[in-house]
DNA sequence: GATGAATGAGCTTTCATTCAT
DNA sequence: AATGAATGAAAGCTCATTCAT
């Protein structure tokens, strides 16, 4: 949709089917660099792997953080879309919370780079920031409200924080042997509970 | 003793007051631009505020390594002499651990760009996390191992990943407004407690 | 045919004759420097005198080595096409042999720096040493067997020690007054005559 | 007798054994870097190796030159002495002159890195280069002389270009197995003899 | 007299970004 | 539109030399 209802007429000028692939290539060349040596990898090597001249990543993705939403975009949306399904298809508010941040640290541990950028105060990764809790943060504090009334949970942890710790858990993994992002994360959701949640209340 | 009593008066450890001196600026001036830009800044901004030359700090600190060790020895000394006290004066093992855990957050937080960099792969810091673990590790492992004798908390997790963990948590930082590692480490620790403790069992 | 038939206009291979000016032009810096300040003279000199960047440098020629063969590439080829033909129209094995190394002598003593390059031990001119002696010694070497063979000469020298000693004898110069290396290595190949020449037998 | 008999009373004050020591001290440490390294080595090395501070070598051998002279010294007035020596045990004028060579040629190779110095322009090289033809040109042209009118000899080359000669074929060994600097100086000194030795007389 | 600490220039190399074609 | 060449700003590190004690 985006791209092929171009207004009015002049459908794909002739042009149109080579900057397509190219954008296609870049993203996946993208994707793979990042992947190898994260999302910082130099331009050149991005642009190099793709076939393309560096400046033809600037005309596509003018920053950085363009490229970088761009790459991960169809996993976000993805990650936002699983939010309200697994609150219908879990048992509890809980477990889809649950089941939700293990997808979310699935995607951070495999897209690893990310995960270290998001904890980035560099400016220039703001748009990125802004992506993402634009994405996500709605999805994250659907599924914690959610928890926290049906008293399972803490209510007193924001849906951003609980974000930023999942993220940091993840960076820590570098390609470190003897680090498990999972186990981690998996005992700061534990730590979410109701401490002794007061049942003869 | 060492210093003072240099006999019959012929200077035997002349300009020594000076390299002092100027070893102290040095790493006054460190610790500030590490907190500044990370502990990854440029040497040159370094001797800069130090009011010294480039190889001013390579002769008193041959490898940055060297150089962030010797930042932080006083507190990483403190830190690992606080836990065999903590473990006495504390309540409960548990409560020592706790403690203990909220020093190093505390630690962590304050010297910022520290904690970056303990989850770098980085050969060059091998050094500096072979200085961390082999003054840490050992007080940590003490503290987690009491608490799981006592039965408090769980005993599948070893002192190496608790601190890789808490030491992300704190990454995540960065200037960000918005975020309370030290909470965040709060519930993880509370994730540690028996799930279920089966005590009456 | 290479460069000039590009199809229907639209310009395949942009931005050619720049690149090939440039490269033009920092050869011939290049060479200009190495003769004035040897070749061990700072990548900065050379692009300045030729008027771009160093990175210009290191684009064209990744390697100091890749540089100074460039440069000497012209020459070196010719001197490696000269032999067999000097062997041709020489009146004797002896004679072309003779002849070819002064063609040597000149080359290196006008190209100077590069002698005292060809003397170094330092492995970043291996791909230098390895260009010389690939084109060169199996010339000097059939020079020198057809000399041999005739009798005229001794036969227990190699062709890569005889180079060698050329280069050494050119190295000398330096810009030096008093010091004339086509007469020593004249004396070199003088006393490679055999001995007594067993005339009678 | 250089330093022993400072004129009038007051002989040695107390810390001329310092320095004396110092001095001797600097020299051996330099012989052995000078051989490990080569005559360029940092100072740094020096100082440290003798156990002194780098200023004490400023104090003694102001320049790079004073200290190479001064290292080398007895090596080359013994050569000097050598020259006349030769011409009277040695059978004929040039058997006097080619040992006198191999002596040079033993020298040279063995201080390696000398040989490499002596054939450089750079001007604070110059005092090192005046002492040795000061001491050895004399020497040389004697033996040279000699031999050539004994017609033993062409009489067309002087000292100076000779020995240059012999320390550039030196200088060409570098750390270079197939090298044989030795081999290469006697074809120089077998080029010497008369070409064609006046048979028909 | 000796010391060794401090200096700062100088070199190489890497990249993000711009620009001419 | 796309290209990739050129740019120039960093940054790390090494040494010869000076200087305060």
């Amino acid at each position: 949709m985006s791209d092929s209802d171009r207004g009015a007429g002049r459908a794909a000028r002739p042009r149109r089917a080579d900057a397509r692939r190219n954008e296609k290539a870049l993203l996946d060349a993208a994707a793979a660099v990042f992947v190898a040596s994260g999302v910082e990898a130099p331009i050149r090597d991005i642009a190099a792997r793709a076939g393309t001249g560096t400046a033809t990543i600037y005309r596509h993705f003018p920053t950085r953080a363009d490229l970088i939403i761009a790459v991960y975009r169809h996993q976000v949306e993805a990650l936002a879309e699983a939010g309200p399904a697994l609150l219908t298809t879990s048992g509890t508010p809980q477990a889809a919370l649950g089941r939700w941040i293990d997808l979310f640290v699935d995607f951070l541990v495999t897209k690893r780079g990310l995960a270290v950028v998001l904890q980035s105060d560099d400016p220039c990764f703001d748009p990125l920031h802004s992506y993402f809790l634009d994405r996500l943060l709605p999805v994250c504090t659907q599924l914690l409200d959610a928890a926290a009334d049906s008293g399972e949970i803490r209510s007193d942890l924001d849906a951003h924080e609980l974000m930023r710790g999942v993220a940091s858990l993840c960076a820590g993994a570098g390609n470190n042997f003897r680090y498990d992002a999972r186990r981690l994360v998996e005992l700061l959701i534990a730590g979410l509970h109701r401490p002794h949640q007061p049942p003869a209340r």
